[in-house]
This record gives structure tokens, sequence and C-alpha cells, in this order.
DNA sequence: CCGATACATCAGTGAGCGTTGAGACACTTC
DNA sequence: GAAGTGTCTCAACGCTCACTGATGTATCGG
């Protein structure tokens, strides 16, 4: 259960000079996914399209407040959003896999 | 840049049945790196174990501060902590890959 | 044109969380 | 023993952010 002496010092000589890491990307990827209502809907978009309604019904949550979650992951790029050709009311959303992809990329490099 | 219409019905017709995803573990996980200091520590620890005084001092934080969130960490089970043997006022920490791992796990199947 | 529907936007509010400061604890050295 | 060092804990403050309610926009049906 204790770190293994050979990677530590025999005499504590603390390094007050390392460098700060960039973990900028990550935190700002990892803060959009820290809200259950963010992620909710990033699972629900794993299925498939979805209109606003659908995922506001299956998460529990008011539309206008699922709407407000939808503009944040827009903003990030994370989901993309167009209307649907029969009846253009109805707004599908669809995940952006590749932005998907480079988030947890990002995330990644935090833990391995 | 409009979703395709194969996956989309002619006519909208909303499923309000939709069941909740469990994203529970996940977001929690998140909302841990979701966080400058923490996801620093970890970052740092990648490379090795390190001392709460060399973290504080590579983040640009106060140790008391470090200190807080890497109780966090150890609560979550992300970090272990044990005192150098020559001199035990000196408490170094080091990753749990396992628990990193398994946390990069849960996160990947936001997004996967 | 008018009402209804689906969604978006925004100011205001409240709760949660990160930071701070003071103090306590553990350990070493003299 | 006492003083010094490294770390930990915790109440209190402050600020960010998610939720709410109201309103606005876009579209369809009659």
């Amino acid at each position: 259960m204790s770190i293994s002496e050979r990677v530590l010092p025999v005499l504590p000589d603390p390094r007050l000079d390392l460098p700060a890491p960039d973990v900028a990307a990550a935190v700002a990827a990892a803060a959009l996914l820290g809200d259950p209502t963010r992620a909710g809907i990033l699972a629900l978009l794993a299925g498939g399209p979805h209109c606003v309604c659908e995922m506001a019904a299956a998460l529990g949550e008011r539309q206008n407040n699922v709407s407000n979650h939808l503009a944040r992951l827009r903003d990030a790029g994370l989901v993309r959003a167009s209307r649907h050709r029969a009846d253009a009311r109805w707004v599908f959303y669809e995940r952006d896999e590749a932005a998907c992809a480079a988030v947890a990329r990002s995330l990644e490099g935090l833990l391995r």
C-alpha cells in the first residue's frame, strides 16, 4: 500500500520548479460532461438523433432547460441541430462524432 | 450539414417514453476532473509520485487548497497517500492506475 | 390572419462548490 | 521537552452555474 522506495528519494528534496501541466482543454471538456442533464443528452444521442421534447421527457427536465444545455453543447461543437423537413418546427439534434472523439482523447490524456 | 433523412421519420412522431440513461458514475467522474486544480494534480501524478508542496508550487495554489482537492481524489480512490520513510512529515501521493482506468472507461462510455 | 406548437433566449434567483484563514495534527530536530 | 516543518481539517465567505419563469422566434394548421 506504500509507494515504492525506488521512485522516491532517500531524503526528501522537493522540486519546487515543476512546470504546471496544461489541462485547460481537458478541464473544459470534463466540466461539460460533469452535469447530469448534458451527460444524459449525449448518452441519448448515442442512439441516434432526437428532438428536444423527446430528450426532455426522457430526462425528466423541462424543454427550456434542455434547450439551454443543448446550446452549451452546440457552442462546444459536440452536437449539431437541423430542422425536420416535413415539419420544420421540430429541431433534431445529433452528435458530432469527431468532436466527441476529440473530447474523449483529451480526457484520456489526463488519465493515461 | 443536415441529419440524414433515412434515420428520421417522414412525419415527426416523438417517443416520449424513452428510458433515462444511467450516467451517474460518468457524471461523478467528470465532475472530479472538471476542476483545474484536481486535473492538474492528476496530470502531475502521471509523471510519478509527488509530495503536496511540490504540487502546490507547480500549480500556483496554496498547500491547504491542494490538500483539500487531494482529499476529494482520495475519497474517489483515484490517488493514494503514503508518508516518506526517512522523513514522515512528507506525504507523497501517487495515482491508482486501476481506478483511473476505470474512470477513463466510464467517460469513454459516454462518448463512444 | 390567428391560434397552436416546438423550440430558443434571457434576466433573476438560489444552491452548491472552490477558496480562504485559522487552527490542529504528525513528525523531526535541537 | 520545545520549536520548527509539512500536512490536514473545517467553518465561513464569495462566486459560479443550473434552474426557473417569462418572453421571443419560427413554423404549421385552419
